[in-house]
DNA sequence: AATGAATGAGGGTTCATTCAT
DNA sequence: TATGAATGAACCCTCATTCAT
């Protein structure tokens, strides 16, 4: 998967001889770009947006300095990239773990689980999805977003279905983000961490009967 | 509800002119240092720590720069102190509001809208605690593990006296704070906010029956 | 042997609505000028005069950083008064020392000697010499003519008397003032110290038949 | 002779836009860092190392205050370099003197002649040794060594080849050190100066005589 | 005589960005 | 496409000195 373009495309207005930054041409120039943007992960996510450098970015990616203004504006805008990157990652492998699942609660628990073995492994992802807040509070929104409504939409699909009793599908979206996403966020640091599957079936069970018919 | 010192009493052996940060000896010096406080709550609030420069908060405080440092060892230090101030505001607010519940579960709903109604009023919290994490990861996860504690204390209480059914308080606690965190955040940014009625019914519905006895 | 005033003296044209510095007229003031003095000994001796502040001094001296300002004009006249103090201490020693001396010659193996010992016990002497160049390379030059001086007219007499082979007696000083203070600065630095009588005798013994008559 | 890199290389660690400072790796950029440590002199020579101020120096050299970092760590490590580019001048300049010596107490002469018409030319290498004691007393005690050992050796040779009567070569050392350093550093300063040969007449006929067998 | 809070100019340092090659 | 030297605005922080009490 690779990474979207999302901060240039807002860029139109891009001013210099060059035009502004497009798009690698060749094949070396995307080899540079994504060298830059693995770079960029690396160095956000161990030291924070502002306490990272560009010249960090450039040496960890080996390449020169100027080289960093040939394929991004400017520091927010590899940032942008990477955060919609790293959604992109997160997003398909939610996918990939939620495609077996039978009802839209089934989904659900499995999705929670996806989500919890993947900030596990990728611990740093936490630290730019909460930097991005302080970078342009748009990116952290927008981030969350996306998951408000793909849990809406499970959400009015469950209820169709009969699966859950009514309710207010936004709210409940938020409340389910906010779970999902504080347990993800402690799940690796916590003093003495319970085993996944307790963390998983207490917060399910909270959930499932929170929402099942009554 | 006085800020606590947090931040400066780790630097005993801080150097500087007046050989070190040293809470002040007269009235004077105490009015000063709170004028301080409150500008940065201000300015970090408004603009992020990042962007924020001390002289900024210097002239909203209507002080010297160099004042600053009699009181404050450097950005960090006061905004560790103004963490821990606005901490202090939040639990005198839920304190008041939840003192008149008669059952667990009518604090945590009590709880919950008072909450939200806390940060409707002081959407600069938000910033704030979200930027304590690119400042000093522990300073936002002590934050958290305040209120960690404090539902955990209550639900385990609930569980005694039979409002719940039993499970791990610990991971409930998370889920409630995840809660009860995501709704205050978008809360006062809903494109079309509810009411907050709405918004406290649906998710304390939810929580009820997912911790109700069965 | 108390301190000189040098510095007050000299800046007859101080400026300000308490009229300049004028000497303690109270015996508490007398305490407190000392106190101060012996607190600037410490502190520039410890970490040379520009890494040293008035504030380090203050609080050495346990008074309060206004009362500085009661006794001296700037941090440039207690360094000044302090290398005068210093100096008194040095003749001091010197005199004493030197009294039983039958001839010239002999005057000088003593001075010789009694200027390591005087060195080896106040180490703190040469970082405030050799500052006190950068400070204001009159206060160095000056320290040193006054050993010129004295060397000179020692050197001169010797001659009158026949004790050494004529000749230029000022550069004569310079040199045997080379030879001591190198000796000094380096008798308590050295690696495996020769005993002090070792170094007095073979500097001595190079001085006295460099001058002998033949 | 290039200014040795002794401050450079200590800070392999040193964080920084450019991965911290790393020798020029273009001919432009070897150009710019001489033109650093030419204007250093100037600066340091005039005014003294604590009233000079790293922006003097950019200013004096052309280059931009950033640019200073790119060569430099900070003020002493550009110091550092200078004292070590310095010491090398005044060693070359007494290895081309004292060549022609035949004997042991030859070379000694034209070495304080030597020495003498140096400093006479270069009077801030006296500002910048003695600045070198409060910078850090290691650069200034290492700058002297070098010639302690110099003279050591001579010394040594010098009684081998029954030129001079047997003695400690180090004490001795210091001592002549002492006189070169003291003539060399007033020699400039005289208020009436007696002519170099002079100088070096009166001070060698005292070492010679000091020294000879007898 | 003494206090200690307040001042603010001044300097060091960083680093995103540009530019010449 | 790539380089890396150069830029300079911006900011943090120090500390000698003054002032009100």
């Amino acid at each position: 998967m690779s990474p979207t373009q999302t901060g240039e495309t807002d860029v139109a207005d891009a001013t210099g001889p060059a035009g502004g930054i497009c798009p690698p041409k060749t094949a070396r120039g995307q080899k540079t770009r994504e060298a830059l943007l693995r770079a960029a992960e690396k160095v956000f996510g161990e030291k924070g947006y502002y306490a990272a450098s560009i010249s960090e970015i450039t040496q960890e990616a080996k390449v020169a300095m100027g080289t960093f203004y040939l394929y991004f504006k400017d520091k927010e805008d590899i940032f942008r990239a990477l955060v919609a990157h790293m959604l992109e990652l997160v997003r398909a492998h939610l996918r990939k773990h939620v495609a077996a699942a039978e009802t839209q609660m089934d989904a659900e628990r499995l999705g929670l689980k996806a989500f919890l073995s993947f900030v596990s492994r990728h611990k740093n992802l936490y630290r730019i999805v909460l930097d991005s807040y302080s970078v342009d509070e748009t990116i952290y929104s927008s981030y969350f977003e996306v998951f408000a409504e793909l849990y809406s939409r499970r959400l009015t699909r469950a209820e169709e279905q009969g699966e859950i009793v009514p309710g207010d599908a936004e709210v409940r979206a938020w409340c389910l983000i906010g779970i999902s996403n504080f347990l993800g966020m402690r799940y690796a640091r916590w003093k003495r961490p319970p085993s996944m599957e307790k963390v998983v079936d207490t917060a399910f069970d909270l959930i499932a009967h929170g929402l099942q018919p009554r």
